[in-house]
RNA sequence: CGGGGUGUAGCGCAGUUUGGUAGCGCACCUGCCUUGGGAGCAGGGUGUCGCAGGUUCAAAUCCUGCCACUCCGACCA
C-alpha cells in the first residue's frame, strides 16, 4: 500500500466529542468517523484492524471446536416473544416493522436465533455437542452511547453458543472456550485478566469477564493481592464477619434530632460505626426494597437484585419510603409492613448486637437492637459491596481494586433457553432433554479501542504488530533524491514478497509530517531511507514502541533481520 | 431517563452581552520554494451560523419550540 493512495486522512486537532483517548486517536489517525450517535464508519486502516483480531479469533474457535455461520441481523419478534424476551429487553432493542406491519428487530445477541435454528436442526445426544459461532454487527440502543467504540449502538461481535446433552459437557465447553479467549486476547497482544462476573437471574458460578486492564474502563474490578482470585466488584462475595458475642439488652428507642447520616448518629450516641446499620431503598418491579448493611459497609445494587429476584433496581424517593412509613435518614427493618416494603439483611449484620438503627419517625433511632432476635426479614444474604482492602473470599489476604474494559465473557446459560424455546433432543433412553447452552462474546470493535486505550503516548498508536493495520512503513525522507527512493521502493517490494505487511510513505512529503503521521498510527516498525544513512552504506530501523533504532547494513541480510524485528513485536 | 454544557467552513475556535453585509488558525486548491520531526512566500475556494416559527427596516446575535452532540448518575460486548 502506497500512503499517496491511502484514504486515512489524519487530523492535527482532536476533535471536541472525543474524551477518551482511543475515541481521539482513531479520529486524528483516520481510522473512524462518526455517522449517528453512537455508530461509526469503519475506514480503511480501522478495517485492516478488525480484520485481523477476527483473523486471530476465527482460528482460535475453529481449533476449539467451534464451526462459523451466519445468522441474520433482522430477527422475527416471535421467537424474542417465545423466550420472553421481547418485552424485557426494552428501549435497549433497535425495532422496525415490514410493509406488512411484521414487527422485526435487529439482532442484539442471537440466543433466540440460534436456539431456534438448533432446535429444529438437532434431534439427538448423538449431535451433541455443538458449538455454533458468527462475526457481525450487533445493535444496542444504549442510553448512552461514549467513548468511541467502547460503548457503541452498532458493534461488531463475535458471539458462539454450544449445546451440550448435560452440565458436566457444558462444563467442558464452557472451559474450551475459557481457554480459548484466553489465547486470543493473548495474542492480541493485550493485558487482560479473566475475572468472575455477575450472572444475573440465572445464577451459579457461571461466567468470567475478560477484563483489559484500563484506568479508562467502565467496570471496576477486585483482585486478590496473594491468590489469583479476581472478580468484577458487583459480583464479588463477600462472607460473614463475626462480631464479639455480648449480653443482649433492652431495645430502647432513643431521640436523635438532626441526625440524618450513620456519622451523626453514631457522634451523637457515642456508637462506634460497627455498631450501626445503614439503610438503602430501592424500587423495583416487585415494589419497595428497604436494604441494611453495616453502618460502614456499602450496598451492593446487583446482589440486591439477584436476592429478591428482580431485573433491576434504582434509588428509590422519600414519596415511595413514607408509603411505607418510613422515611430518609431514620430508616430501620423494626415495624416494616412486609405488605410494604421488601426487607433485605446482609448476612454479617445478623451476627451483630445492641446494634442501633433507624426507628422510622423523624428524630429517632432505637438503640440495642440485636438483628438475630430482633428482625423478621424477608431475605438474609450477602448484598454487600466490596471494598480495597477487604478480605478475599478464597484466601482471606486484602483485594485490590482496579478498572477494566469488558472485551469478552463466557456465560453458562443452562437451560433458560432451551427450555423457552422447545430446544430438546432425545438420550440414549429415548427420553427427551433440554439442551444445556452456553454463550460466549467478544467485543471485536471494543477489542481495537481496548487496545489502543492500552498501548499509546504523546504521539499517537503504538499497535502490538499481530493486529497493526500494516506491520512496518517505509518512509524516504526526501522523495527528490533518487537514490533514496528507489532504494524505498526496493525494500518495500523485498519486504511484500518476503510476506510482511508493508506501507509506502511515498508522499512528496517534509520528513516531519512523515514521521508525525507515522506515530499517530502506530506502525509498529518504521524503516527510514535516507541520503544521510544510505552513504553510510546502512538502513536505520526504528521501534514505535520504545523508539529503538536499529542500523541495518545494506550489506546485510536486511529483510530477514526485520522480519526477526517485527516478529518480537 | 434525570441533571449540566455545546451547536458558526473538513477540524479547533472567536463573534452573541450592546441586532447593522461572516471571521481567525489549521486543513484544502494553484504556483514558487523547501525536504531527518507537522517549514516559508504569494494567490484562491470554502458556510441553510443545528432546525422551525416569532419580534424587527434589519437576526449568528433577542423570544418560543424542537433536534443533535457531549459530560455526570442507574445497564452491557
Amino acid at each position: 500500500m502506497k500512503v499517496s493512495k491511502m484514504f486515512a486522512p489524519t487530523l492535527r486537532e482532536v476533535p471536541a466529542e472525543a474524551e477518551v483517548i482511543s475515541h481521539q486517536l482513531m479520529l486524528r489517525a483516520g481510522f473512524i468517523r462518526k455517522s449517528a450517535g453512537g455508530m461509526y464508519y469503519y475506514m480503511p486502516l480501522a478495517w485492516r484492524v478488525l480484520k485481523k483480531i477476527e483473523k486471530i479469533v476465527r482460528e482460535e474457535m475453529d481449533c476449539s471446536g467451534a464451526q462459523e455461520l451466519l445468522m441474520p441481523i433482522v430477527q422475527p419478534a416471535e421467537i424474542w416473544q417465545k423466550s420472553g424476551r421481547w418485552t424485557v429487553y426494552g428501549a435497549e432493542m433497535m425495532r422496525l416493522t415490514d410493509r406488512h406491519s411484521r414487527e422485526f428487530c435487529l439482532g442484539p445477541t442471537h440466543e433466540e436465533m440460534i436456539t431456534n435454528l438448533v432446535k429444529n436442526e438437532v434431534r439427538s445426544y448423538r449431535q451433541l455437542p455443538l458449538n455454533l459461532y458468527q462475526i457481525q454487527n450487533k445493535y444496542r440502543d444504549e442510553r448512552r452511547p461514549r467513548f468511541g467504540l467502547m460503548r457503541s449502538r452498532e458493534f461488531i461481535m463475535k458471539d458462539a453458543y454450544s449445546f451440550d446433552r448435560d452440565e458436566a459437557g457444558l462444563d467442558v465447553s464452557y472451559k474450551i472456550m475459557y481457554d480459548a479467549y484466553t489465547r486470543v486476547f493473548t495474542r492480541c497482544g493485550l493485558t487482560f485478566r479473566p475475572v468472575e462476573a455477575d450472572s444475573g437471574a440465572i445464577g451459579g458460578s457461571g461466567s468470567h469477564e475478560f477484563m483489559v486492564l484500563a484506568e479508562s474502563g467502565e467496570a471496576e474490578i477486585v483482585y486478590c493481592t496473594n491468590c489469583d482470585y479476581a472478580a468484577n466488584t458487583e459480583k464479588a462475595e463477600m462472607h460473614i464477619i463475626k462480631s464479639a458475642s455480648e449480653d443482649e439488652r433492652v431495645v430502647a428507642e432513643v431521640a436523635t434530632p438532626n441526625c440524618k447520616t450513620i456519622a451523626d448518629v453514631c457522634r451523637y450516641l457515642e456508637l462506634p460505626v460497627e455498631k450501626s446499620v445503614k439503610a438503602v431503598a430501592f424500587n423495583s418491579e416487585k415494589g419497595l426494597i428497604l436494604c441494611f448493611v453495616r453502618g460502614d459497609h456499602e450496598v451492593n445494587p446487583v446482589k440486591v437484585a439477584n436476592t429478591v429476584g428482580v431485573n433491576e433496581v434504582e434509588m428509590a424517593d422519600e414519596s415511595a419510603l413514607a408509603a411505607a412509613g418510613t422515611i430518609g435518614g431514620y430508616m430501620g427493618p423494626l415495624g416494616i409492613d412486609p405488605e410494604k416494603a421488601i426487607v433485605v439483611i446482609d448476612h454479617t449484620v445478623m451476627e451483630m448486637s445492641n446494634i442501633c438503627c433507624g426507628a422510622n419517625k423523624d428524630g429517632y433511632h432505637y438503640i440495642n437492637v440485636s438483628p438475630a432476635r430482633d428482625f423478621k426479614p424477608a431475605h438474609i444474604a450477602d448484598i454487600r459491596l466490596i471494598q480495597e482492602g477487604d478480605p478475599c473470599p478464597h484466601c482471606g489476604a486484602a483485594v485490590a481494586k482496579a478498572r477494566g474494559i469488558e472485551v469478552g465473557q463466557v456465560f453458562k446459560l443452562f437451560t433458560k433457553y432451551s427450555q423457552s424455546m422447545g430446544a430438546t433432543f432425545l438420550d440414549e433412553n429415548g427420553k427427551e432433554q433440554p439442551m444445556v447452552m452456553g454463550c460466549y462474546g467478544i467485543g471485536v470493535s471494543r477489542t481495537m479501542a481496548a487496545s489502543i486505550e492500552q498501548n499509546n503516548d504523546a504521539d499517537g498508536m503504538i499497535w502490538p504488530a499481530a493486529i497493526a493495520p500494516f506491520e512496518a512503513l517505509v518512509v524516504p525522507v526526501n522523495t527528490k533524491d533518487a537514490d533514496s527512493m528507489s532504494k524505498a521502493e526496493e525494500i518495500y517490494e523485498q519486504l511484500q514478497r518476503a510476506g510482511v505487511d508493508v506501507a509506502l510513505d511515498d508522499r512528496n512529503e517534509r520528513a516531519g509530517v512523515k514521521f508525525k503521521d507515522a506515530d499517530l498510527i502506530g506502525y509498529p516498525l518504521r524503516i527510514i531511507v535516507g541520503p544521510k544513512t544510505l552513504t553510510e552504506g546502512k538502513l536505520e530501523v526504528k521501534i514505535r514502541r520504545n523508539g529503538e533504532i536499529k542500523m541495518l547494513p545494506l550489506t546485510s541480510d536486511y529483510i530477514r533481520e526485520i522480519k526477526t524485528i517485527i516478529g518480537s513485536l
